[in-house]
DNA sequence: AACTCGGGGCC
DNA sequence: GGCCCAGAGTT
């Protein structure tokens, strides 16, 4: 279904240029900037990105500096933030443009869709606000903003649904301002046009354009399909100790959190018990010491649930499992990237 | 078209 | 406890 969103331009803009937020990489909007940005900005709030923009910009002020960095580096500068393929493919990206583009991003949308993490939001994005190219920008901001302009029921999950609507949005794009109307749409979601059934009509620059809020609809639109339910993972945590150094392994090449280090771990949830037994195995002078808390951490699609045990080891050597290394808390710290779904065991190291 | 991939903030 | 976030890549 088309919609003509032409009439949205002037008060979209005109309202943008009062409320957006300052930000560096809008301050300064270098592609590089602009790039990073919008990596680190894919289903992660502005709020959590700044202090990670700014250390990363610092520690790689340009796209060369990133296709050099150490891998055990640049997932140190991303810990925490998640997604941890998006940081990877920056790197594979960068290589690319060094190699291919002698080291500028190119202002081709279609070219830049091509580099590993820039798919089709990221591009116009790109496109748009570094370059000033005519396309569109569509996130879920986005779709929320627009359908609700529209009254549209549609299920904004389907492929078709973003495709129609970047085709609408490129129709009526102001040439001359293409990036600010973009951030525009995504501001109004982010600070008035919210989700979750709360929306700020009233502060709304466009609430006599929206037929959602002329019907009464806004709380109803958009419409998403109920996600399915999270798989429940149980897993026993082990901090091992020895005079002051704790054992870390780094996880395998694929899936969750790869690559990334954790605390040795044992599929299913054991008994003290249990624990003693399986440590007599694995570790014959280890002893158990104490039971940990229970913790659980959440992802998108499973859930960890964890108990832990701290096991007091007297020599390393008497610990037979090649993959551990022994490490002082304060390396871990400064130089081993462990996921936070770790949290409530990292909590023991000191 | 469905699945995988993190973590946090907000209700 | 569920939703959603300036999504992309793989199957």
């Amino acid at each position: 279904m088309k919609n003509d969103y032409r009439e949205t331009v002037e008060y979209l803009l005109h309202w943008y240029d009062l409320n957006a937020r300052i930000l560096e990489w809008r301050s300064n909007p270098k592609p590089y900037y602009v790039w990073i940005s919008e990596i680190m900005l894919q289903q992660t709030r502005v709020e959590a990105v700044k202090s990670y923009f700014d250390r990363f910009i610092k520690e790689l002020p340009t796209i060369k500096d990133l296709a050099a960095v150490e891998e055990d580096r640049l997932m140190k500068l991303w810990e925490g933030l998640g997604y941890y393929n998006r940081a990877r493919n920056l790197k594979k990206a960068a290589i690319i443009v060094m190699e291919q583009y002698n080291g500028e991003l190119p202002a081709n949308r279609e070219e830049l869709k091509k580099l590993p993490g820039i798919g089709s939001y990221t591009s116009g994005a790109i496109g748009s606000i570094a370059f000033q190219l005519p396309v569109a920008a569509v996130d879920g901001n986005v779709l929320r903003v627009m359908k609700r302009i529209a009254g549209s029921f549609d299920d904004i999950t389907k492929e078709k649904v973003k495709k129609e609507l970047e085709e609408d949005i490129e129709a009526i794009i102001p040439k001359d301002r293409p990036g600010d109307y973009n951030q525009s749409l995504m501001e109004l979601g982010a600070t008035v046009c919210l989700p979750n059934g709360k929306p700020l009509c009233n502060q709304c620059p466009v609430m006599h354009l929206c037929k959602a809020f002329h019907n009464g609809d806004e709380l109803k639109i958009p419409v998403k399909p109920k996600k399915k339910e999270r798989v429940i993972e149980e897993k026993t945590v082990l901090v091992m100790e020895c005079a002051g150094y704790y054992a870390i392994r780094k996880r395998t090449e694929k899936g969750l959190l790869h690559g990334l280090w954790e605390l040795p771990n044992i599929e299913g949830k054991l008994s003290i018990n249990q624990m003693e037994e399986t440590i007599k195995t694995l570790a014959p002078y280890a002893k158990v010491e104490r039971k940990l808390g229970e913790a659980k951490h959440i992802f998108s699609h499973k859930e960890w649930h964890m108990i832990g045990y701290y096991i007091k080891v007297e020599r390393i050597e008497d610990v037979p499992i090649p993959e551990l290394i022994w490490v002082d808390n304060q390396s871990i710290r400064k130089d081993y990237s462990l996921p936070t779904a770790f949290e409530a065991y990292r909590k023991e190291l000191n």
